[in-house]
DNA sequence: CCAATTAGACAACCTTGTTGTCCATCAACA
DNA sequence: TGTTGATGGACAACAAGGTTGTCTAATTGG
């Protein structure tokens, strides 16, 4: 009686359940992603999205973004190098500290980030009409109970995690 | 009544959804990757034991195993390499096709996915008592009906969707 | 028996991370 | 004021895991 439930043909393992969830984040990114393609804006992946997101909400300069990410500055540079160069976001130097360079989302990439979230949340709206709201409430509901708050890094699944750069 | 809780403090939007779903399994998976390190294993990443589970399932060559990783062969053949350097598998000669490498999983291997099985079932039954087991299997029926049963790349979230090589 | 397909090897490259080093600037304190 | 330490950023080198493209050898099918 390990499992009250062994008669369903359903999966009961914890991989197959890891591999669910990887497979709910990846069904979503990937739409989202096709989406914001056809709409104009190409090659705009979850990376790019969460890194102005943070950028808007007050991580203004390259080291303060890799801290909210927790990601190295250096990466943090080259996501911001990307960004800067499809005009998401501009870099100026600060007038109050010579040593940072302050970065601001520009209109059209707050125009990307509006449209992202409008892609996920109609994606979500998707969800609610195939298993109904209140299944979907709950399951995010339970999903947020076991995940915590902890941030979610984006990057690959799999790699080690390690001490950053100048740990806080 | 949109929706019945919204007094609850909780994420509404389609962003915050995919989120979850990816910190769920990065929860299990880096969890799962820490554990069997302790247990002896270093470095063993979900795609490696993802790759020796298709190896072991009969993908017993290198293009055989992209078809079913949906990956290209070559990027298979890597994996197979780091799994032959570990002694994770071996890869001799087919007598019956002078083209081919059988590929096998080793008894070391066949640990390596022992071990890491129980790991993420261990980790499975501590997220059933955290939120009790029917609540659990709601939430995988759920996510089955929503993902489906489509393979799910293991690589890094947010990669373009491209053809691979040599398509079905 | 020849043409097409397939397995694998090899090389070059991309993306997104990581270190490590180095310099300029700011802040703090004797 | 001046030295010392911390911080921001740039640059280079490298790793992991993908991709393409090209090439050879072996097998298979007409």
């Amino acid at each position: 009686m390990s499992n009250g439930r062994s008669l369903l043909p359903m999966s009961r393992s914890g991989a197959d359940l890891a591999l669910l969830l990887l497979g709910g984040f990846r069904s979503l990114a990937d739409a989202a992603t096709a989406e914001l393609a056809r709409r104009g804006h190409e090659d705009v992946r979850p990376v790019h999205d969460f890194a102005m997101r943070a950028i808007a909400a007050g991580a203004d300069n390259a080291s303060e973004l890799g801290r909210r990410l927790s990601v190295s500055k250096q990466a943090a540079a080259k996501t911001v190098a990307v960004l800067q160069e499809r005009g998401h976001v501009t870099r100026e130097a600060d007038p109050l500290d010579g040593r940072r360079k302050r970065l601001r989302v520009t209109p059209l990439g707050h125009e990307v980030l509006r449209q992202g979230e409008a892609i996920f949340d109609e994606l979500r709206e998707e969800w609610e009409q195939r298993i109904g709201p209140e299944a979907l409430a709950t399951l995010e509901t339970h999903l947020t109970t076991l995940v915590g708050s902890r941030p979610v890094r984006l990057d690959a699944p799999g790699l080690p995690l390690r001490d950053l750069d100048e740990p806080l």
